[in-house]
DNA sequence: GAGGCGTGGCT
DNA sequence: TAGCCAAGCCT
């Protein structure tokens, strides 16, 4: 079963930025690069990422001599900000204690920041051909098909899992690996599934069944709430942005914002919020419209209002930035809609360097 | 174990 | 349109 699909897989492999030609092994931090970027990211999106980050920073010591804030700029766009801060650590774990190599086993690399089950396992496979199984959504999906798991995730986990560690094949660890991605991305794809193309077809119970589009059965999710919250777009006599790096933990951690106060369950009071602006302007206008943003699990709806000062004050974990840095800026896609929204509303449409 | 944590594309 | 989904990790 597994020899078919590798079978498969050689008349089918997809090109990929990070995958090495037929036959080599890949580079362990490419390997590495790749899958961080790739946690709940398409690989539409990380494409351009990957080739930006090796063209700057060509091995993982190159990296780990970066500063944090150079790598949060560069990953700026990307989500899961976390993933910047641990890789990062990662790098100076690895060059600090590794000599600058990787672990060549699940066990050392699932030790690293940012290198979870799926993550170790899929480098130990992919980069040194070992027999790991690396169970991501796409295994998930495919092995709850070819099994019928009727069991919701994620409470069939286990189950997957074991199913999954017994058909890793000795032989060709990685390409295996690979071609059970590409056969998750491109024939057992969560709608309308191509079972004509598949591989897998003549073993699988769900196809047998037709039942392979109920599959996998998922639990139930909660209703996402919607938070309100003000952002204070604040400029100084030269045009200059007010930025303000938030905490290094929790939401968007470490990176850049419009200032903006607590996000409230109810619509925000605009006086209210005044009151604690981060400095103080006059007069405050209130722009039309408001930005609207989802992120995993609320929708935010942010009111922008804008002032301006004279003289710009010191602020607290602030910085003034020139209209024309803000691209260059960590800031998340939220916050990249905040400066788009008050530059149209200032200045009529101009300024479109915000990302 | 369940919830926090981004974003863009697709239907 | 609004929801679903994507090569998960951490606490």
């Amino acid at each position: 079963m597994s020899a078919k699909l590798v079978d498969w897989y050689d008349r089918h492999r997809r090109v990929l930025p990070w995958r090495s030609p037929p036959g080599e092994r890949a580079d362990p931090y490419h390997v590495w690069l790749s899958e961080i970027m790739l946690q709940q990211t398409t690989v539409a999106a990380v494409g351009p990422y990957f080739r930006d980050f090796l063209a700057r920073w060509p091995t993982v010591a190159h990296l780990a001599a970066a500063d944090l804030d150079d790598v949060l700029r560069a990953w700026a766009g990307l989500g899961y900000y976390a993933r910047a801060r641990n890789l990062h650590k990662c790098a100076r774990v690895v060059a600090a204690d590794h000599g600058g190599r990787f672990p060549d086993d699940e066990e050392g690399l699932r030790q690293l920041p940012g290198i979870g089950a799926y993550t170790a396992a899929a480098i130990a496979a992919i980069a040194f051909d070992r027999p790991a199984a690396a169970v991501d959504g796409n295994v998930e999906r495919v092995l709850s098909r070819v099994f019928t798991v009727w069991e919701p995730l994620p409470a069939s986990k286990p189950v997957i899992r074991d199913l999954a560690a017994r058909l890793v094949p000795d032989r060709r660890a990685g390409d295996y690996t690979q071609a059970l991605f590409d056969l998750g991305a491109t024939v057992c794809t969560p709608r309308k599934p191509r079972c004509m193309l598949c591989p897998w077809a003549e073993f699988c119970l769900a196809r047998a069944d037709g039942v392979q589009e109920q599959l996998p059965a998922k639990a139930a999710k909660a209703e996402q709430p919607t938070r309100y919250g003000v952002a204070f777009f604040v400029t100084d006599r030269d045009g200059n942005v007010l930025l303000r790096r938030r905490k290094e933990q929790g939401l968007l951690g470490g990176m850049m914002e419009v200032p903006s106060g607590d996000w409230t369950a109810a619509p925000a009071d605009i006086a209210a919020a005044l009151a604690r602006a981060p400095v103080g302007a006059a007069p405050w206008r209130t722009l039309p419209g408001a930005v609207r943003h989802t992120f995993t699990h609320f929708h935010l709806h942010l009111i922008v209002v804008a002032g301006r000062v004279d003289m710009a004050p010191p602020v607290p974990d602030g910085v003034w930035v020139p209209p024309d840095r803000l691209g260059a800026e960590a800031l998340p896609t939220v916050m990249r809609k905040v400066v788009r929204h008050a530059l149209v509303h200032l200045t009529g449409g101009g300024a479109s360097e915000v990302g």
